[in-house]
DNA sequence: ATCCAGCCTGAACACGTGTTCATATGTCGA
DNA sequence: TCGACATATGAACACGTGTTCAGGCTGGAT
């Protein structure tokens, strides 16, 4: 570590590089540019000055000249659970692997609309939606900005927005019919709030199947899709008139409820099932065995990153709403 | 939605907005920059015209010409469990808050690396480091153009480099003393690989209390920060000499061994204590109810994003390492 | 009448890059 | 010898912004 130079601030451009190396800035240039006129012994040399003053290509330049962004914004909402978090972590790998650079926005609704009216001042390539409750106003937005917008999770009719959706209505009906042909009669059903897209979708698969086999859902009641919103809901069911069967909207609420109960000593399944949606790894371990529905994370990231990268070929591509299929995990709760 | 209108890609300037207000380009810049001359008519019929048309300046060109950039990059590595998550987007809710907006890297090894080298076009404010991996490497390329870093979660001993990091050590060291005081004698860990800094540390706080009380480490096993892999160690420790205590290096490994002993019906605590680090909301779950350490998320977030608004304003500033306090948890499983 | 200060305004510049344009040099075939 | 063509190179431009510069206008004080 001899000699630590501290430089100012200054960056080192294109023209330093130049200079170091005696030749014009437009060699430099192109020197970072395959396939251009260049002789060999001067793009050696160019390459060799700017690894040595440590020189990279200033992207604000590059693209404010013409070049690609390769920026997405990724709107991930409040990410309260786990399987948010993990679909946003695989989305930012994802869209790195395909060399595109995630800008995130995170946190509350007041702090998510401030963050996003600054970052649309950047050129975004894409703007992925996976917040559930501020989604149609972030849209607009980018309709009127160009942007184009991949809704991951709910599915928005709006002219230049592609949807990306696990088939949440077929899950939940092909759970409800598992539980029927099980023989529960009574069935509880936990979602969410309204802004929550997911939830009430999840419920009208329950519902069309058990009106199919002449029943009706026996209680409704209110979640936030976390665990501690599960256990709650639970306890708050309890206090009603009896079910044999409790679904959740997701696996975090299940496993709260699942807890609940645990602690009340009520057998499941023997007097109640307990079944999940999205199959987060938790739901495979012993101490859960949680049936429910698998919605594949890593599916949903090819299918997001393919629709990145056809837009950005294509920017007139007509929209598209692709569904991705799901698949009953049967464990040990139902 | 009456005629949508679906332009061209281009995007709305400010000479666009200066003709359709009948005012120069300057204008435009001036009405956007609070406390700069400008009529106060003139600036009302420029922000009008600006909002019809759907301006916002181009953030590309107002950095090259000198402004703040307000990015910043996480180097967030493969975050393979749930704390690693959570840290994640409590980091990018809070740098939202701040008016940052966080680039984020993350996936394994060679994907990371490669972006690395793109993203360090940006001009970026600050470098967040949480990945375990590839950070000296990651800092060094950031030296050299200048990028200040802040590493979290291990400490690196370089220039230009701020430090967070909970005390390790001393929450180790606590940990390994209530065991002995509840009459534990044959202490088992299990770590990580060499690149997991904190395993290490954690493991040298364990090692120094125990050789306070005359005891050295039963037994050391390997794990990879994940549940699946506490669960296989644990496996792999039963198979050797007798323990009664097992200090995994984080929550996630703890939860992971904690369901293999009670797969094989041994009792916790009664025969084996098992305790983790980080406590994680799983950890409080009746389900589990693990006895560790309290790694404050909130703390470090706050003493990160302070420390980056800290370094904007003063890029000269002395570089920091700053000690994240933590503290037992009690629960039933020591 | 003269000066000055305060407000207002448009032209011009700098930021750093990728690309185009014009020009120069070398090579090959007729 | 001449033209056609590929290769090589520096000057010049465009990208869109924030700011500086120089100047014009207004109103009041000297």
């Amino acid at each position: 570590m001899a000699g630590t130079i501290r430089k100012s601030a200054r960056r080192v451009t294109a023209a330093d590089v130049a200079e170091a190396a005696g030749v014009s800035r437009s060699a430099v240039s192109r020197a970072f540019t395959p396939g251009s006129y260049l002789d060999d012994g001067k793009r050696r040399a160019i390459l060799r000055a700017a690894k040595r003053l440590g020189y990279r290509p200033n992207a604000m330049a590059a693209i404010l000249q013409g070049g690609a962004s390769d920026l997405v914004a990724i709107f991930a909402g409040e990410m309260p659970n786990d399987f948010d978090r993990e679909v946003a972590a695989a989305l930012v790998s994802g869209l790195n692997a395909i060399g595109k650079w995630p800008l995130v926005i995170g946190g509350d609704e007041a702090t998510a609309r401030r963050a996003l009216a600054n970052v649309l001042r950047y050129p975004l390539e894409a703007m992925i939606l996976r917040s559930g409750s501020l989604d149609e106003g972030v849209a607009k937005s980018c309709a009127k900005l160009g942007v184009p917008v991949i809704s991951s999770g709910r599915i928005l009719h709006m002219p230049g927005v592609d949807n990306v959706c696990c088939r949440n209505r077929d899950g939940m009906a092909d759970m409800g019919r598992l539980l029927i042909e099980g023989g529960r009669r009574r069935v509880a059903f936990v979602g969410g709030p309204e802004t929550f897209w997911s939830a009430g979708e999840r419920r009208l698969g329950l519902v069309t199947a058990l009106h199919a086999a002449g029943l009706t859902l026996s209680a409704d009641a209110m979640g936030a899709y976390t665990v501690q919103s599960g256990y709650d809901a639970a306890a708050d069911l309890l206090a009603g008139p009896p079910f044999d069967a409790l679904v959740c909207a997701n696996d975090a609420m299940a496993i709260g409820a699942l807890s609940l109960l645990r602690d009340r000593g009520i057998p499941v399944p023997e007097q109640i099932a307990v079944v999940g949606f999205d199959d987060i790894a938790m739901a495979a371990w012993p101490a859960f065995n949680l049936t429910t529905v698998r919605n594949p994370i890593d599916t949903l990231v090819e299918t997001v990153t393919d629709l990145v990268q056809r837009r950005v070929e294509t920017p007139t591509k007509p929209d598209e709403t692709i569904a991705i299929d799901v698949s009953l995990v049967c464990r040990g709760t139902h």
